[in-house]
Formats: C-alpha cells, structure tokens, sequence
DNA sequence: AGGTTAAAACTGGATAACCAATTTATAAAT
DNA sequence: ATTTATAAATTGGTTATCCAGTTTTAACCT
C-alpha cells in the first residue's frame, strides 16, 4: 500500500495562483480600467492550465468586481485601478474561510439593522408572511416539535422586509450554514422553545407597531439567550 | 428594420426557472437532507435544457448552502429540510439586485463594526499596514492626486484586521461596486480630500491606541460628510 | 491617400465527447 | 441463503469541439 499526498483541493489551490498571475499581468502590462485582458485560450495556454480554470478565476474576480466580460469580445478590467486591483487580489487571495464565530459576529449584527429597517419600512404584505411565519413557528412549537427551519424562515421574513437587498441577501448567504453548525454541534436544543415563542410574537408586535428601537431591542434579547449560549459552548469546547 | 424583442438575460431566466422547478421536485419527491438528486443529466432532459445550466443551476444553490456535491456520486439537499428550502429558494428568486442606496446603507453597517473590532483586536502587523495604506493615501492627496483607489485600500485593511473574515468578505463584494458608483455619479470630488486625512488619521489613531468606542465614532464623522452627502445627491437626482 | 466593404481571425459561451471514481447489479463460492 | 468478487452502468467533473457575434485585417474602389 502506497502512501500517497493527498492533493487537498487542488483546484482551489490552481484557482488561487492563476487569479495571482492574472494579478501580475494587469500590473506587468499596465493594464488600466477597459482595458482587455488576453482571451482565455492565451492565458490557459501561458499559464499551462486548463481554459476552464482560467474560466473560474475570471468568474471569481467578476464577483468581487474586479473584471468583466462581454460574451463575443472579451474580458475587461473593471473601472477600478491597479492599486486597488493589487491590493483586493492580495486581500482575495488571503481571505480565509469563514468560521463559525464570525458569522455568529455577522448574523447578529445584520439582524439588529434589518429588524430595526423593517419596523421603519415594513408594508401590510412583509407584516402578514411575518406573522404567517411566526404562526408556524408558535404551531411546531406547542406541538413539541423541532422547529429550527420555521425560526430559520421567521428571521429571513424580516430580512426581506427591511427593504435592502444587499442584507437580505447576505442574510441568506450566512443563516443556512449557521443551522446547519447549530444542528451538527446540538447546541440550541427545544428546551427554550416556548421562550422563544414570546420573543418572537414581542419582535413581530414591535415591527407591527413600527416601534424600531423596541424592536432592535428585542431582538437583542432574543440573541442574548440564544446565540450567546451557543457563542459560549462553542468557545469552551 | 425588423424590431425584435431582446432575450434581456434569458440565461438568468432559465436559471430561476431550474430552481424553482428543483425546489418543486424536492417537495414532490419529498427529498430529505442527505437524500440524493436525479442526476445531472436527467434533470437537463426532464426540465429540457442543457446540462450546463443544470449545473450552474446548481452551483448557486450551493452558494446559498441548499445543495452540495460529492464529484463521482451525486447531488445531495443540505442539512436543511423541506420547509427551509422551500422558503429560502422563494426568497433566492425573488432577491432583487443591489442598488447603489443598500450597498451604501450596507457598507456603513460593516464599518461601524470592522473598525470597532480592529480597534479591539488588531494585532501590530494589522497596524502596520493600516498605517502604510494611511500613509500612500496622504501622499496620493497632498499630491493633488486623486486617491480613490488608497482610500479604498485602507478601508479593505481596517476591515481585514477586524479579524472576522465574513465582515472582511462582505466588504470586498460591495465596496469595489459602490466606488464604481461613486466614479459614475462624480458624486466625490477631491474638495474634501484634505479633510479625509484627518478623518482618516484619527480613526487610525484610535485604532493603535485600541480605543474601539473612539474609532467607531471617527469612522461616523467620516462618513456623516461623505456619504451622506453623496445620499442625498443619491436621493434628489 | 482615404474611405468602404468584405472576408478572415478571434472572442466568450454553448454543446458534445470523454474520464475516473463510485455505485449498483450480477455472478460465483461457501 | 449469505457473502464475496467482479463487471456493467451511472455519476460529477474535465477536456475538446463547435457556434454566433465581434474585431481586426486586407483588399478594393474612388
């Protein structure tokens, strides 16, 4: 039996030095804002990896902003200079995976501004799937049920209410792999359900009411007994 | 001249639409977590399109932590059941795109928090390169030069030593779209140039002396002029 | 020379063929 | 009948080919 090295995501480790090489192009050749990078081919070819490699790394940078691409001409570096271009590749780059105490860190932060965003901008149509999703959450409850997907929805309700995208969406990015930690390390058993119910129907009442510092404030609470315990656990473990 | 009615990004169309109709199959088969999908191959042919759009289809679906694949055997539904998928695939279609007003909005949320926490637990290379992005945007301004780019580059080095790396991720996706934003709307001359030195300054200072409710409060002065300002031109125009 | 046009070359994206690893089905042995 | 060994089929991923626009080049005409 032969003892080999494992590759450990190789392909991430490719996609991170030829976004490095990209980086070292647009500085070598001076390439500023619309100007075109060589085509896919041309840079696979230079860098001897594959077209799709080269693919992924310029879909990657397109993310962050950095380059774009029109279909049947080329792509381009963004309106941004090679300062800054140098610099958020370096940043990219060095980027380390998210773990679960930031995005905890994250969440909470996001849910005290979108809480407080919805209790100010909240229309008759978020209130009501607010509410229908407290309504599922209160039923699986007092049945005595595990209800994390319907608590998971009552909070992403409110994200969607506060009438900025960028937060919901990040909301959606961070809230599924924080359950899915919640559940792997059981941590938040049903113990505090019913407390939960309260917290709950107290958020809702102050976005009803459009109270927004009643509303950070309660969500505050509801954290506290929570996420807090969690943070706790977690850290000690 | 024939007038012909333009696709308007029918891939994207088409994407939305494999979506919902995997979240639809999900409910009909009644897919539980860990339970595999059809294939990639038979998704393409059932729902008629090509197995490409299956498979970026896909990939955004374990973006958002709702699916993930294992290379040689299948695609598998998170950790997550059917009623959070449903919710969160309803929410992913309807998510609509950034606008300039939620990215600012966005951005000064982070803020306020990166640099309360770089205030807390920077380390002295953190500091360092804070100081060094300080000192090229200084240089860049009293150079009459314009110093976008720097001002960027010592926000990105604030976020980066506030040690919370999805913070330090959030803020790399928006804050290069909001300066191309900035750049249309010629919102941001250089008249306030000057003054961003000494806002810029004094929030690095309180950063090195650790004074985590003093730099939150400079990094608020510092975008009360800036981009409130650029908010309300925002706003009226 | 300058401007116009057509054709060749190049581009990112879509499609199809292929691959290695896995899973399932089948056969053989006890 | 159960277990083991083996082969066939299936899987996501990779590589190669093709396509429809775009861009450049070159030829042509005035």
């Amino acid at each position: 039996m032969k003892l080999e090295i494992l590759p450990k995501s190789e392909s991430l480790d490719i996609q991170k030095t030829i976004i490095s090489k990209i980086g070292d192009l647009i500085n070598y050749k001076n390439l500023e804002p619309g100007d075109k990078l060589p085509s896919e081919r041309t840079l696979s070819e230079k860098f001897g990896v594959t077209r799709s490699n080269v693919r992924d790394a310029i879909q990657k940078l397109e993310l962050y902003g950095l380059l774009y691409s029109i279909p049947q001409s080329g792509t381009f570096v963004a309106n941004i200079g090679v300062t800054a271009m140098n610099g958020m590749i370096e940043d990219i780059l060095r980027l380390e995976d998210p773990d679960f105490k930031t995005l905890v860190e994250t969440r909470i932060l996001l849910e005290l501004k979108t809480v407080r965003l919805a209790a100010l901008r909240r229309s008759d149509e978020d209130l009501e799937k607010i509410k229908s999703a407290l309504d599922a959450y209160s039923k699986k409850v007092l049945k005595g049920e595990d209800a994390v997907q319907e608590d998971l929805l009552f909070h992403l309700a409110i994200a969607k209410a506060s009438g900025n995208s960028t937060m919901n969406n990040f909301m959606l990015l961070i809230t599924p792999k924080i359950i899915t930690n919640f559940e792997k390390y059981h941590v938040c058993d049903k113990s505090l359900a019913n407390q939960g119910i309260e917290e709950h129907m107290a958020i809702y009442n102050a976005i009803k009411n459009q109270n927004s510092k009643l509303a950070k404030q309660k969500m505050k609470e509801h954290f506290n007994v929570l996420y807090q315990y969690c943070y706790n656990i977690k850290m000690s473990s």
